[in-house]
DNA sequence: CCCCTGTCCTGAGCGC
DNA sequence: TGCGCTCAGGACAGGG
């Protein structure tokens, strides 16, 4: 479940093998995979064959590498998806859905970026590049995503003000990608464990200083998370060498349903929010007054 | 405009 | 053994 650090992991690794590399030969296995470029499959290739990667780019959850022809390839990961660079004549994976050909600098290795993806939740397309509102190029199918906390130019003054306007919990708040980017199921329940945070707590009471709490949270997570190379849990995540990204030691409440809290013992809970699971400390995270559920 | 729910997908695990 | 159910959840369309 890639989100922020281990899609940072897979940017990094990337970025030596393709910075100056020619893609060649296209090839989409399943059409799922590319439903997001419109024009289709076959324009999704011509747009890519013969063209030079400049970068590889991150904000939050995405991933784009910038063409010399104005446009980017852009990749989102979704639940399962991995980009791994293999020796062209690889055997094929078995959840393989598009290859591309890859005429890297003279002096690499030869190598083919396969794009492996169990659950086809996650994406690839082609889309022109539009100045964000630092004039720094991004694709125009993401303008709407917001910066990420590990950005530099992230504004935590505005993100306070915003949240403050939100009528909704602050779990939902964190999740949405248009108001700070980066953040999934495991590291909001993360950063919430650590700030000391229910998840309904209403957006509309939080304090500027408690805003600086959640946010020093968050960032903490996700450096802790980058730092021993990307978090993940099942082998569905695997980072850019072919090698699974495991971190489990490091979570506190994702997961750890009935275990002991590390800070006070009690029994971590598991709650269904969203469709999905949420996981807390029942004592270090008490249900707030008018909790928004 | 804002908020929230349903939907997409595959494979592992489990009860019967 | 095999079947059917549940679970995992990121992003977005569309309804209220």
């Amino acid at each position: 479940m890639p989100e922020l650090p281990e899609v940072e992991v897979v940017r990094h690794g990337l970025r030596r093998w393709l910075t100056g590399g020619t893609i060649g030969a296209v090839t989409v296995l399943h059409p799922r995979s590319v439903r997001r470029h419109l024009p289709g499959p076959a324009d999704f290739a011509d747009r890519l064959v013969g063209r030079n990667v400049t970068e590889v780019c991150r904000r939050g959850k995405y991933l784009w590498m910038p063409l010399d022809s104005g446009d980017a390839l852009l990749a989102h990961l979704g639940m399962s998806g991995q980009l791994l660079l293999q020796p062209p004549g690889h055997e094929p994976e078995r959840h393989l859905r598009v290859r591309l050909g890859l005429d890297v600098p003279p002096d690499a290795a030869e190598r083919e970026l396969r794009f492996v993806d169990q659950r086809t939740f996650g994406h690839l397309l082609v889309d022109r590049l539009v100045p964000d509102d630092a004039g720094v190029g991004l694709p125009a199918v993401i303008a709407h995503i917001a910066r990420d906390p590990l950005d530099p130019a992230f504004d935590d003054d505005a993100f306070a003000l915003a949240l403050r306007r939100r009528r909704t919990g602050v779990k939902r708040a964190l999740l949405d990608q248009s108001l700070i980017s980066g953040v999934g199921n495991i590291y909001a329940d993360e950063a919430l464990w650590r700030s000391r945070t229910h998840w309904a707590r209403p957006t509309e009471r939080i304090s500027a200083p408690e805003t600086a709490r959640l946010l020093e949270a968050v960032r903490a997570v996700m450096r802790e998370a980058l730092a021993e190379g990307g978090t993940s849990f099942d082998s569905l995540y695997v980072n850019v060498n072919g090698e699974s990204g495991y971190f489990e030691r490091g979570l506190n409440a994702y997961g750890r349903r009935d275990l002991p809290c590390g800070r006070c013992g009690t029994p971590i809970r598991r709650e269904v929010f969203m469709n999905r699971s949420s996981f807390s400390c029942p004592k270090c995270q008490p249900v707030p007054p008018a909790a928004r559920f």
